[in-house]
Formats: structure tokens, sequence, C-alpha cells
DNA sequence: AATTATAGTTTAGTATCTAAACTATATGCC
DNA sequence: GGCATATAGTTTAGATACTAAACTATAATT
């Protein structure tokens, strides 16, 4: 069976995968800081700590720490001690963590746009995926069971109580579960 | 612009390399190693190189020369010296090898391959890339503008001038290059 | 025969990786 | 409150991966 999706996703992977490495290269980076860039321009304000990184790329958090250290020395990163829980400290992208990252990523992916019918095909692989994988966080706040409406401008988490704005609820949560699911007792 | 293909690929990317790193982790072996496998079990019999994988995952063959290595000890890869060119060294999995990656793919992707669009999906998006990146070699036998049709059993590689057996048409090639490009004068 | 190209190794120095021990803060329970 | 347990992050030691550059050896070109 040379044919299924798993050799067809394989294949698209380890492009993309190639892809990264070259333009993390160009910059100046590794894979892993790309990866990390990455995670950090999509998770919301939940989700932007080490231990956050350390679950999200299934790596040690002492391996995460010792990265995030040299990626603020680079400039690449910002920290921000958090108020509410002295443990933990909040990362944030710079300037130059930002171009950074927009470099990599124009580099990366030059595929055209404008076929809606390779969006849906990509939309379609990874909401089979997510489902199949049913739910070990890092999803879409728009698709998790805390998702609440509220008023035009901002929708509630049922978690932490928060209202957040509206543009957050396309930033992937650690915190994410999908509809029936439950992390405890399941 | 949240909800363009970049962004959706960028996801179910990150999300297959997390997975990897995941699978990886547990055969306790990296990301790299697990690359490495998974292309030495879809190349062809003349990509099979510490050249071609440094080629294809962008990094110096240095750096692969020494994971090579300490794959050899681990027992995932054996070395058999080619005798035709005596400065290559052709790269096999082993059956240790073979069940690693064996044991790495299942725990990656478990997606249901039963539904032909998702397949024709991901298809699509990999030929619009590989078509956006015309050519830089590593696409398998059968779309390649050295493939000519043989005799039921074998198909003549037009570059090389070998008769080799039909199953390797879907194997990748270091060659590799679509009909309409060239490689040098272009 | 000399030049150039290709395949691979080795070296030095840096970055990343794991596992485990560590500090500090938060949470749950009596 | 006081104590056990959980969580966030750092540090250490040692292994692996990474780059750039120098190196050997063979092949192809002139």
């Amino acid at each position: 069976m040379l044919n299924n999706i798993e050799i067809w996703l394989e294949r698209l992977s380890s492009l993309y995968i190639s892809q990264m490495r070259q333009a993390a290269s160009e910059q100046g980076v590794q894979l892993v800081n790309l990866e990390i860039l990455q995670y950090l321009s999509i998770c919301n304000d939940y989700s932007n700590t080490a231990q956050a990184i350390s679950d999200y790329l299934g790596q040690t958090k002492g391996s995460i720490s010792q990265t995030l250290k040299i990626m603020e020395q680079s400039g690449h990163i910002e920290r921000r001690p958090c108020t509410k829980d002295k443990r933990v400290i909040r990362l944030f992208l710079t300037k130059k963590g930002q171009e950074c990252l927009q470099k990599m990523t124009q580099k990366m992916v030059q595929i055209p746009d404008d076929d809606p019918e390779l969006v849906d095909g990509i939309k379609k692989v990874l909401k089979a995926w997510q489902l199949n994988h049913h739910n070990s966080g890092f999803g879409q706040c728009l698709s998790c069971k805390y998702h609440q409406k509220a008023t035009n401008q901002k929708f509630k988490c049922g978690l932490t109580g928060e209202y957040l704005p509206h543009q957050d609820k396309f930033k992937i949560c650690r915190e994410h579960e999908f509809e029936g699911s439950t992390k405890s007792s399941d």
C-alpha cells in the first residue's frame, strides 16, 4: 500500500520540514527556534509559557528552558513575569522575532492560496486529524467546549471565566478541549 | 488574513512535527533520526547516500555523517560500499530500523484513510507545492521526465539508462526532474 | 597529467537534547 | 493555619546534533 494517505502526508510533511530547516538556516537559527517563534505567534495568552511550549513540542522543559534563554539573549523573544501567578513567565515575540518569523514563513510556503479546493483539503485533513486524536490540548478557541458567545467584541472562556477579544478565537490554547471530551476521567 | 492556506499548512505541519517528535522520543531517538529512517524507506537506489540525505534534509554533510555513524552503531542502518563508485557508501535500513520506523509511523498518523477526498486533497497540495518549487530533485520516478515505459515488469530511467523494477516508480529520487525543466541552464 | 567536481570524514566549537535534582509558588485537604 | 502535593521554571552533567572548514579519496574533465 504505497498510495494511502499516510504516505502522502508523510511526503508533504517531510517537504515542509525540509523547507522549515532551510528557512531557519538562512536566518541563522535552528528548526526548534522556528517552531517556537511560530507557536508563540499563534497561541493565546494562556499558552505563551515555557511549559506550554514543552508540551506542544514534546520536549523536556529543561531543553526548552535553555533554548528560550538563548532566544532571549539573541533578542527574538521577551520574557515578562506573570503578576497573577508568580511561578509563571509569559513569552512574547519581539519585533526582531516577528520579522525573523515572517521572513522564514515567506520562504517556506510558496503555494497558490487562491484555490479554495486546496484550502478546503488542508482544513479537512487537519480537522480529521484533530478529531482522531480527540483532544490533547492546543486547538483553536472557537472549536473548544469552553468557548461561549458573549458580545460582539468579546467571547467568554468557560474555563477561566474571562472575556477575550473576538480575534483571539483563532488562536490556539493549551487548555483546548473538544465538545464531549473530558480531560481527567475519560 | 488568518484563514489562508499558509496558516492551515503551518498548523497541520506543526501538528505533524509534534507527533514525529513524540513518536521518535518514545523509541529513544530524535527527530532527525526519524526523518532519515523515513527517507531511506522511500528513496530509490540512486538516492540512498549520505550526500542525498544531506541535500534532502538541508543539513551539512558533516552533521549527517556523524548522525549516520551513531545510527549504524545503534543498529538502525547498514552501510554497504558501492562497487561501481568507490567514493559512495549506500545506506539501508536494518530490520531494527524498519521496525523502529514502523512503530513510529503507526503512532504518528491516526487518520482515516478510507476517505478518497482527504487523500485527494493531500495529493493536490503536494503537487501544487512541488510544481511551485519547480523541481529541486526528490520526486517520484513516475512523474520524472526521465521516466520511460519499458516492459510490464520494468521501466527505464532515461538519465542512467538502467531498467528499474516497476514498483520503484513510487520511490523518490535525487535526480528527479519534472517535464520541461532543465537543471543546469534554466 | 593536471584540474575540477563529488562523496564522505574529521575537527573545534556551539546548540540542543534527556534525565534528574533543584527552587519557588500555588493548590488541596485536614 | 499547617502540611502534602502539584505546577512552573532553572540548573547540572553528559550525550547527541549542528555548522563551518579542513581533510582524504575517487571520479570526471580537460
